[in-house]
DNA sequence: CATAGCGTTCGGCAACGCCGAACTCACGGG
DNA sequence: CCCGTGAGTTCGGCGTTGCCGAACGCTATG
């Protein structure tokens, strides 16, 4: 019943830097048995909410028992890890909770930008999302629903695909040509639905017209019937910091109204630039990334 | 310092961050190089949001800088640490978001409450918030400001003092004198404030008084002109589960308010237990722990 | 130009992570 | 009733690998 495959390899649910053709893994110069204790933290994230015993974590992981056991005695012992009272089942620990609500601390934004998401979000009536630009990843970092609005499964912190979000399209707007063909190649483009842009060079006429707009549009490309319009915000050195999205049900949008919800959501990403202490979308160089 | 007689376990401590000197338990059964990744993470968390760098992190661990690098890496491979921009310098990873979002999810209760301390939060006027018992420990989980009050710096999933805050005294409420004289060994009873119970029979005392209303209050034992009122609820076993929470300024809060704000505290943990499927405070017996 | 700090690489020793065998305990069907 | 199966735990010991210190390239700063 457990599809996940227990390749000894590092890898994992984050993906890597390999960048120059070949996965390079320097495995010389990292941590082995930290590796494998985050596999498992990874696991458990997975896995059901009820947990899962030691047995199946050690299956999962592809180590044994005793192996899995030191392990998750160690990360136990900080909060990682917690057993749940009948029959010692595994969960994610507490500490992570509070490490969690650190790390978005320790963001470039941070609580920083929910009244503006709620304000947006009450303005539009859509849910509203904010997400940072990891490594040209978005990263949704909060999230504000609409009045009413239907709740998507919007999980936060999670690296989402570059090409197929608004957010993400956005901030592969700010980039250049080369760049850009740079981040696809790392992923690859492969359709999330009968819309998505699994053409390079649609994809970049798709960002050229986002440049010429301001905001970006995602029309059912990452999930059926959805629709997003995202725009990013600039740090105080210029680069893509991130960037605001809404999201909502593609039959509520009709043609019209995209400009405007556009603008809306480019108005509120140059608040957040201006937070940051960055520069606003009109008052950049518009050429960057514009390339012949 | 403490030789620690209950020798269960090597965990329980991390509440604290250690005190700098040593203290490596170099148990046979806990992975080492494990410990120091999350001591690692530990540091960067209590470390300044700007971040540390690399020679800063490895004399905080007391590694070699070859060492806390293999570590960085690893942790930053799987997303749990990232180097901000100039001058690589180390935070928190986005990952931590997405794993701190699954253990909430993974928690006993979860969002299931927001719904709730939202309208508590309105109904007082105060910051709600919702504390699972972790261990005998309240940690909490979520938190939603009252409107307009002002916002306490209550962070979340972090273990706090039982014995000084209302969430705990509430938990300590449902647990036998034995229990809490067991609990409080561990902790110790250091003063917070100068109103804090630092004799254990007075605490028990103050714990009755707490059993007889169905609600704790914390009279400014934990943070000076801080005032708490909070309500225990339980699980389907019948065992406490958590607890339920509000705070605001001494001064906003004359006397003959506190029972009606500690009516309504108890009324929103009976919710919360109904949710759990748990037994109302009312229908518990409440002999346990009333030991003579 | 020298110095001091940073991050990074690498050789090499032995510490320690890892596995498998052995054990206890709880359950449940034959 | 008793034995089989699965859970979690302990421990001996092999050899992998984590760890340090020294050396390197680099960017400021005196």
């Amino acid at each position: 019943m457990e599809p996940h495959d227990s390749s000894s390899e590092v890898a994992g649910a984050w993906l890597q830097p390999g960048s120059g053709g070949g996965g390079e893994n320097a495995s010389r110069y990292t941590v082995r048995s930290v590796a494998r204790a985050m596999r498992l933290m990874e696991i458990v994230a997975e896995g059901p909410s009820a947990g899962q015993t030691l047995s199946d974590l050690a299956r999962a992981l592809g180590a044994s028992k005793s192996t899995t056991l030191a392990l998750a005695r160690t990360l136990g012992a900080h909060g990682l890890l917690r057993d749940a009272r009948p029959g010692p089942r595994y969960t994610l620990g507490t500490a992570l909770i509070r490490l969690g609500d650190i790390a978005r601390g320790q963001l470039p934004l941070g609580d920083l930008c929910r009244p503006l998401l709620s304000e947006l979000a009450s303005m539009t009536k859509m849910t509203s999302r904010v997400a940072i630009c990891d490594d040209g990843y978005p990263v949704f970092i909060e999230r504000v629903d609409g009045p009413g609005s239907v709740r998507f499964y919007t999980p936060l912190g999670q690296r989402e695909i570059p090409y197929a979000s608004a957010a993400g399209k956005a901030m592969l707007a700010t980039m250049t040509d080369a760049q850009v063909r740079a981040m696809c190649e790392q992923t690859g483009l492969k359709a999330r639905t009968a819309h998505t842009i699994t053409d390079i060079d649609s994809l970049l006429a798709n960002l050229d017209l986002a440049r010429g707009n301001g905001f970006a549009v995602d029309d059912e490309e990452d999930a059926e019937g959805i629709f997003c319009v995202g725009a990013a915000f600039f740090g105080h050195d210029g680069a893509c910091a991130g960037a605001v999205s809404i999201t909502g049900i593609k039959g509520d949008l009709p043609t019209w109204r995209v400009k405007e919800l556009g603008r809306a959501v480019r108005r509120y990403a140059d608040q957040v630039s201006e937070i940051l202490g960055g520069v606003r979308y009109s008052e950049r160089d518009r050429a960057i990334g514009a390339g012949a």
